[in-house]
DNA sequence: ACAAATATTTAGACAAATCTAAAATTATAT
DNA sequence: ATATAATTTTAGATTTGTCTAAATATTTGT
């Protein structure tokens, strides 16, 4: 199979094609990977070879059908054993990231599928991405970040964009958590920061914050 | 932290060290590992130069204190792994050493102490060895192999030296687990062949076997 | 359109861990 | 005791993934 390092690139490119286009350049890989655009470049090589990515010099990089289901069986792994970890080990949803890096490069389908069965075939992991079935098979709803809500509007919180322990720790202090109904209470166009509304209190959070939070149901 | 090259060559010596003499040589290494003379003679040098072993050229090495602890430290993850995936994931007792060899390698205290806790601090591993606790105690029970056992003693068998599959998948064909009460009948002297008896039936086992099974409560 | 800025690739080096082949050391056997 | 065998170490090469610095290509601003 492929190396920790090659399934990092997949899963990161996989993830990248998400949020910006469908080609991806080599800075904003290097970037995520916290490495040298010469070791990605280098890599995408490396990765095309193997038919996993197709890649034109200086024209960024996309991945074929093979190289997008290996991305999704690493991004399997790494979110169920993120559900193990909170869901029995009782780690905090701030704690799993790290070590899910680790977890995700263990090799063996049987053990990820008897991990899937032991947690009873989880949807979503503790920061409410969809987790692939063994098929590669993937679950997108439709949620709304709330940087896109107007005045007035709704819904319940069911996933972030960035599950870094930064951010996560802001939204533990903030009183934030998967599940909880939020209301756009008001958008000051001056900073466009936004004021929320929980069951239980009021805030006031930047639009990047805004960008990461994502609602489903918004009405 | 160490690396797992580092890691695996450490816990393979606390190994020979225990089944041979306390100095182990070279060779012994290299086949352990299934790797050259010349690769592990480069890595001693290497754990030498970390304080994990005394390396003397052309005679062999031993762990250091140090060395001990890391030791042990591996093969605390190791079967406390193994004990997840027979005891939650229901893997059987041959399918887990492999699994368990890549899952030793992930680096974080916290997990593994809450592992030991979700499975309620074992005390053995499914093939009856002993796990250290965090601070790299072990509890060394005093088992008996069966070829050094007399016609007419009995004993319980509670480890098996050999936890490859191809040992563990015979005895699984001969019907023979851990826990079972074993009388030895019969000693060929012209082959060193052993015939056992269990509560349930009979059979003939070679002296291969015999070294390999470790009873308790011999007598 | 074209100079400057930015992005990307190439070339060459490095560290970790391994290997082969040759040299050095130790063990063994007569 | 010494030649032969076995073991161990050294020297030099290889692979993977990374890096720096220089070269090349692309984009941007005017």
């Amino acid at each position: 199979m492929y190396s920790q390092a090659e399934e990092n690139y997949l899963k990161t490119i996989y993830a990248l094609e998400k949020d910006f286009s469908n080609e991806v350049s080599t800075n904003l890989i290097a970037s995520k990977i916290k490495t040298k655009a010469s070791s990605v470049t280098d890599m995408l090589k490396k990765l095309a070879n193997k038919d996993l990515v197709i890649y034109k010099k200086y024209q960024g990089v996309y991945l074929t059908e093979l190289g997008r289901l290996s991305a999704l069986k690493v991004i399997r792994k790494h979110r169920l054993w993120e559900s193990f970890l909170v869901q029995k080990l009782q780690f905090n949803w701030d704690e799993v990231h790290e070590i899910a890096e680790q977890l995700e490069h263990v090799k063996s389908e049987l053990l990820i599928n008897k991990l899937d069965a032991f947690l009873r075939y989880p949807k979503l992991d503790p920061h409410g991405d969809p987790i692939p079935d063994a098929h590669g098979r993937i679950i997108l709803s439709k949620t709304m970040s709330i940087s896109d809500m107007k005045i007035g509007s709704a819904g319940t919180l069911v996933g972030v964009k960035d599950s870094s322990a930064t951010f996560l720790k802001y939204l533990n202090k903030k009183n934030l958590a998967l599940g909880d109904k939020i209301k756009v209470i008001d958008i000051e166009p001056f900073d466009n920061s936004y004021h929320i509304e929980t069951k239980t209190h009021r805030l006031v959070i930047t639009s990047n914050v805004a960008d990461n939070l994502c609602l489903k149901n918004v009405k």
